[in-house]
DNA sequence: TTGGCATACGCAAGCCTTTGCATTGAAGCA
DNA sequence: TGCTTCAATGCAAAGGCTTGCGTATGCCAA
């Protein structure tokens, strides 16, 4: 069941056939139709194989993800997807788990499969084999993570904006002791929320003390035991933002855990908005991070890359959305 | 940078190189030294789309899931990923949607990228195209749908006896009056569900009126819909169990939400054991169908089909966690 | 030394498309 | 009518690897 046994049938050419398949416009609409129907005839499907041989063209874009247990991105790559599909693209998708030798094994594979394109949507990537993709003109984009090479595009998420209207909020409900909870230091995004945090505290001028930042990792867990920690402090923080939703989540419970309300006791933001969050009791306040807009414009660098008007690096704002765990601070001082 | 610029620098022909590559036994290990360091020295890749072509194996597994929006679903990509790296295998993640146009499409995909398997881990598969399959010697499983033909396997849940422990559990707190929200009644695994729950029941000489079995659809939104409904009968039931955890969570808002208590005024028994199940608030006690056995059973479906001693059908049992939100029901009568 | 046999390796065809270039045929023009 | 032009189609090479089959090499026995 080849292009040839379907050129015979229409009484045409390979050529042709290949021609009609691919929308050359070198092809009388009446031909293209006999194709057509010995196409159908036979249920026929061109080989992707032999079609990325002849062409160099694969069809395939690669997309490198830290974690799909990680709530933060199933969406993302279903978003990614979604955009591939409707351009006849697939997608080769690849956890690293945080693990620098399989992050090379992934890349190698997407090497090997000559992947039109790579979105590295995790911030963990420091594989030598990187530079293979420039080296090959494969054009490449990177989430929070700016490169200045050629044939590679960015997308920035502006975590201060996104951090600064959480403490904003808080602010104004009139909160001035202010705790973070962090993810790991070893990884880049947790590291820009932190700064970002930072930031704004000092730009607003709210004092912070080294004891309350307390470390997370982005998990439940996590954020169960940092919070655990911030509640052993002679006076526990009256309002707390998360590094991400699942160290919100966490504290969530240890909050309640320690027979404390949200947000009467203690008011808790987090930070992604994951789909859960609209769901925990009470209702996450968070600051949203669209995985849509990410993926859009992730593809959008790879498949419009090198087209003139197009921009190298697109960055995505964050938004704060209030839900129920953030209210004014009790007036009462606790224990 | 091809087979031959390796076969050159190397020294020998292609077909040595080649046979090195794939571990071929009629290379003398001198040789296959010399080539390796070749290999190395122009970091060369093979193409894995020529290979495809050559040896007519594309090492490529097609991985048919409904949704990987839904928390079911990453953790069983993500095992069955692991499983095929670990085997020299990529895979080809496509979500459905539950569209009938969209997993037609999926499937003519698979075809022609010439998958060397495909696991179909959605029950919604009613596609004339997985025919094609068969007819092309394509392995395949399925889950939770026995097929009679040949190069097909299954991976069977035992609902039967996981949603059976469940009501035991329940009927041993004390409790006789246990209603059930479903899933879809369009989706089979949602059917077997609700049928094994009925079985179980008459099995057990529970009682169980019409109204007591509500619609859900393993959303959140619909298990809070569904429990509001249960909670709006003049004597809501004091034990509920789900068709699925993210249901089970949102009735649990729902229940918040009336001003009653779990376990305490109601006892809440969910499915699948999500991730997150272990954190809400209360934790939920639910039912864990373990995703990477399900993977592991599917993986090896494909990868030993064929193989003597090889069963087609395998099933996996699923086995009642107990957590937070069952209890003895309340004694007294409530309004 | 010679014959016989493995064994390691090379040759070249084959896998299925794509695509540059050649060809054909028809339309347009003088 | 004869010639140019251009659009539609065909021819065949190329793309990179695998693999059946043939060849050469080295070893052993006689």
């Amino acid at each position: 069941m080849n292009i040839k046994q379907v050129a015979q049938l229409a009484g045409v050419s390979t050529a042709t056939v290949s021609r009609t398949i691919n929308g050359s416009d070198k092809v009388t609409p009446e031909t293209a139709e006999q194709v057509r129907k010995a196409i159908q005839t036979l249920r026929y499907f061109p080989n992707t194989n032999a079609q990325a041989l002849g062409s160099g063209r694969s069809s395939l874009y690669g997309l490198i993800i830290s974690d799909i247990t990680n709530p933060f991105f199933p969406e993302l790559v279903k978003s990614f997807e979604d955009l591939a599909i409707k351009n006849g693209l697939d997608i080769l998708v690849s956890n690293t788990d945080y693990d620098p030798q399989r992050t090379e094994h992934c890349i190698a594979r997407l090497l090997q499969r000559k992947v039109d394109g790579v979105a590295i949507m995790t911030t963990e990537m420091e594989s030598g084999l990187i530079e293979e993709f420039s080296r090959r003109q494969i054009p490449l984009v990177f989430l929070d993570t700016a490169r200045p090479q050629r044939n590679v595009g960015t997308v920035n998420v502006d975590y201060a904006t996104g951090i600064d209207a959480a403490i904003e909020h808080l602010h104004t409900l009139g909160h001035r002791r202010i705790a973070f909870i962090r993810g790991s230091s070893q990884h880049k995004s947790p590291q820009l929320r932190l700064e970002a945090f930072k930031k704004s505290m000092r730009a607003r001028k709210l004092a912070l003390a080294a004891s309350d930042v307390v470390a997370g990792d982005h998990t439940m867990e996590g954020g169960f035991a940092a919070m655990q920690q911030l509640l052993a402090h002679k006076q526990a923080p009256q309002a707390v933002i998360c590094s991400n939703d699942l160290t919100a989540m966490g504290a969530l419970g240890a909050i309640h855990r320690a027979g404390l309300r949200v947000p009467k006791d203690i008011s808790l933001v987090g930070f992604d908005d994951i789909t859960m969050s609209a769901y925990t009791e009470p209702p996450l306040t968070t600051v949203h991070l669209s995985r849509s807009e990410i993926a859009r414009a992730a593809f959008t660098a790879l498949y419009h890359h090198g087209e003139r008007g197009h921009k190298r690096e697109q960055v995505i704002q964050p938004s704060l959305v209030i839900r129920g765990t953030t209210a004014q601070p009790a007036e009462r001082s606790r224990k």
